[in-house]
DNA sequence: GTGAAAGCGCTAACAA
DNA sequence: TTGTTAGCGCTTTCAC
């Protein structure tokens, strides 16, 4: 494999010289730079980037800490949309993603810092962990320069990218209650996420605003997890019957819920009205094709890599992103 | 950050006994073992990969090159799910990925091998390319080991992982003939795809062995596009008024094929019967739940990774590997 | 069982 | 404008 000292002899010339050219350093002789660039070229010569992050201290990597990337979470394009806007962006910034596993326990032997610190990346960017897990901490105690998505949390070197959830779930109510809904549940996903946390405050903002009781029975867990919401809402719906819209923090649970009413012998949304959240590709193929909150994911992706590599390279005052959601209004819901 | 050195001064000892202590070398001393692992943990240490890649010519990681990463792809969960595959073996087995981006201009400028040298990979996986892309071109030329996802070709360094889709297809057309199809048309993907061009031979030999006849204008492509799909479909159901059966090489043409026999008016699968292939996670949610060609992309992923490690550590002979397909019968088909 | 020294390929003072 | 030299953090002969 070429290097710069074949080059160098190659051309006649010292490395320095090389390096100096190959970097498109300006003081270097244009005729010496046409020469050895020429060299270059004709020995077919990549430079290593182990060899230069070595000595620059900079590897020009961002690390990824993904975790839905499990075989149960392949339902989920959320996940997938993320990574392609981050690796859209990265890469035409000239970053290139090392991903970090963080379900097999082979990771989860080494902290956040050592992921990190071993690839030498120069900064992370971190989804779908939950508020509990002991890499947060870490990331929030770390200087690595890092992008939470989907967490709110600002520190001197972690920012992050996400949506204004409360204002998601007050749009997801604010249309049910138009509609003439008064008994709206919620299936929430879990305690691990700041998604959820934010979406109840939005739900239970929003039905204050219009007066309206706030349930605590009417609130349940699904996990995200379409079985596990299925389960929940068959118990929810049959433990109160005048229940006539449900809200649900995710696409997926939406899915799970549609099949509990199935089962209930529940037309949706002519007994009971749904709303989900994410905008999956699934929920306007599924049946009714479900009114959800949209995001614009493969932008927070983008956003993501954007708002890392700023911090990288010119330390912005502003740490924080927000992508816009909308309602999607489809079948699953209707006027009471 | 602590280096072996600081390490070393701190231990009383030399930088080479403290590399062969963390490497778990066998010739020192337990005591000093022993003494320079607990310094480690102390000053809090990492290995540095960069420098140990500069001198061992090795990476521990391997480069990803996936098409499939753009906006356009999210419908169509086969990349995800491949890429989760690979991550977690790879993971499991000690190798970090990195993802290089064939989308971008950006990217583009640089050829596999120079995308490959660069980050010193120690091997690649290839994902999405087309017969005519000239990166195919330089895999099979250069020595550096690498596992295409779907194209099956081999050399000494290049190995596949693919299913058997000549098979694939015969499932899906015997599944056809069995319920009395006789008149069956194929939309299938481009010409620039390996898959494409077995799924046809399986088509045609399929019909062949049935005596049936094979004909041309049946066949047209759709590009592995929905939209594509739709608007081919109109136009060859429109032509050929006795069709009874359409065979799509994708599921997400499927979904084409499905929306333009709609707006023909036509009912699936009781006017046509439509067999899809993949089995995307919106197979089963579509109307009517397509009858499909079900793969284990999943496994596809993980068995590349494998069998790239594999390739790397232990050199063996067979570089080939099939991953099994399955005719999954839903209601877009029925007897004629 | 341990250490000194060389070198992986590169960049960056500092000199010339 | 160019070259000399040192050094990034690590592994690995080779000698003791």
């Amino acid at each position: 494999m070429t290097t710069i000292k074949d080059i160098a002899k190659a051309a006649g010339v010292s490395v320095t010289t090389v390096s100096r050219a190959l970097n498109g350093y300006f003081d270097v002789n244009e005729k010496t730079k046409q020469k050895i660039l020429a060299v270059a070229k004709e020995l077919n010569y990549s430079p290593n980037t182990l060899a230069r992050g070595l000595v620059m201290k900079k590897s020009k990597t961002i690390g990824l800490l993904v975790s839905g990337m499990s075989k149960e979470n392949i339902k989920d394009n959320f996940t997938f949309e993320v990574l392609c806007g981050i690796n859209e962006t990265a890469s035409a910034l000239g970053y290139d993603l090392i991903l970090f596993n963080t379900n097999t326990t082979k990771q989860r032997e080494k902290t956040y810092t050592q992921l990190c610190r071993e690839r030498r990346v120069d900064g992370a960017i971190v989804q779908g962990i939950r508020k509990d897990d002991p890499y947060l901490k870490e990331i929030l105690e770390s200087d690595i320069p890092c992008v939470l998505i989907d967490i709110p949390i600002q520190t001197d070197s972690v920012g992050y990218v996400t949506t204004d959830n409360v204002l998601g779930a007050k749009k997801a109510i604010e249309h049910l209650i138009q509609l003439g809904h008064k008994n709206i549940g919620m299936i929430n996903g879990h305690e691990g996420a700041y998604v959820s946390e934010e979406r109840l405050k939005g739900y239970i903002e929003k039905l204050t605003e219009y007066n309206l009781p706030v349930n605590k029975e009417w609130i349940v867990d699904g996990a995200f997890e379409e079985a596990t919401s299925e389960s929940v809402t068959y118990k929810l719906l049959e433990e109160n019957k005048d229940m006539d819209a449900l809200f649900c923090a995710s696409d997926v649970m939406a899915l799970g819920a549609l099949k509990a009413c199935h089962k209930l012998g529940k037309t949706v949304p002519d007994d009971i009205s749904i709303v989900g959240y994410d905008n999956i590709t699934l929920a306007s193929y599924c049946l009714p094709p479900l009114t959800t909150i949209g995001q614009e994911v493969y932008k927070i992706g983008s956003e993501a890599a954007d708002l890392l590599i700023k911090m990288l390279e010119e330390d912005p005052t502003d740490l924080c992103r927000y992508v816009d959601t909308n309602l999607i209004i489809r079948d699953s819901t209707t006027k009471n």
